[in-house]
DNA sequence: GCACGACTTGGACTGATTCCAACTTTGTTG
DNA sequence: CAACAAAGTTGGAATCAGTCCAAGTCGTGC
C-alpha cells in the first residue's frame, strides 16, 4: 500500500522527499478524515520545519494522483480521506463537524446519457448530514 | 409558494422587510443555484442600498426555515438551491463550476441504526463531479 | 564538483464568510 | 402621538482557508 504509493510517486517523477514522506505517513490510517491543518500539525510533530505551503502542495498532489479524496463535507475545511479502496458514504454532523465512514452495499446510481447534461462523470459522493449523539445532548 | 414563504417568516416573528422580500425574489426560479455573490448582485440591483450583510443573513434565515437548501458543491462559494419540494441530486463541473440538476428516481439509501452510528440524520446529499462539455473541449 | 530543474519556504495575498457596534425602522404602551 | 424597546440593517473590520510568489535549497545527471 505504502510502497506502492511511494512508488507511484516516483513512476510520475516526482522526487521522494522527506516531507512528502511525512506527509503520506500522517495520512496514513482507516477512518480518518484530516484538514489541511490537522495534517499540518501532525507533518510538524515529525519534521518541525515543513511548512504549510509544503503540505498544501503535497496535498494537491495526492489527490490528482487519486491516492487520497478530498471531500468538501461542510462548507469549511477540505477533509482528506486516504480510504480510496473502498467506496463508502460520509455522515456529518452539522454542529461539531465529526465524520463518520458508512460502508453501505449501495452502488451509487449510475446515471444514464440523457441525465447526464453532456458531461463526463468521475466520481459521485453521497453525504448525509444530521446531528450526532452528543451535540443532540 | 411565495406567499407561503412570506407567511412563514411572519408566523416564526420574522418582520417583512423589503430587503428579506427582495432576496427570496431573487432566489425564486427553479434550477438555480447562486453564490451569496450573485443574490446579493441581483438584489442590488432591485434595491440598491441592500448590504452584503443582510444577504447572508437572510439566507442563513431562509435556510434555517427549511425554504431554501445550503449546498457544498465544490470548495468554493456555498449555493443557494430554493428547490426544496423536489429531491434531486447535483452534478458539478470541477473546472468550471457549472451545475446541473438531476432528476433522478433513486431514494437516497436510507441507513440502518447500526449505519448512523447514533447519529439523527436530517437529509442526506448526492453529488456527481466531473467535466462540462464545454470545458472538455 | 557543477548546473539545472525540482522542491521547499515564509509571508503576502485573495476570496468567502462572519462579526460587530452604530444606526434605523417598526411595534408597543401610556 | 411620544417615548421606548425590540428587531433589523449597515459598512467595515476581522477571521479563516487556501493560493501565490519570489527567493533559497536540494539532489541527480553529467
Ligand atoms: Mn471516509
Ligand atoms: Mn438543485
Ligand atoms: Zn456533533
Ligand atoms: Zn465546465
Amino acid at each position: 500500500m505504502n510502497s506502492s504509493l511511494l512508488d507511484r510517486l516516483r513512476d510520475r517523477g516526482y522526487r521522494l522527499t522527506s516531507q512528502r514522506r511525512v506527509v503520506a505517513e500522517v495520512l496514513d490510517g482507516d477512518h480518518i478524515h484530516m484538514t489541511a491543518d490537522e495534517v499540518l500539525e501532525g507533518a510538524v510533530s515529525r519534521l518541525p520545519e515543513i511548512s504549510r505551503a509544503t503540505v498544501y502542495n503535497t496535498l494537491r498532489e495526492l489527490t490528482e494522483l487519486g491516492e487520497i479524496l478530498e471531500l468538501n463535507l461542510d462548507g469549511r475545511s477540505k477533509r482528506y480521506d486516504p480510504n480510496v479502496t473502498r467506496a463508502h458514504h460520509h455522515l456529518v454532523c452539522d454542529r461539531c463537524g465529526l465524520v463518520f465512514d458508512v460502508q453501505f452495499e449501495v452502488e451509487v446510481p449510475s446515471l444514464g446519457l440523457a441525465e447526464k447534461h453532456g458531461m463526463s462523470i468521475r466520481r459521485s459522493e453521497i453525504v448525509h448530514h444530521g446531528t450526532c449523539r452528543t451535540c443532540t445532548g
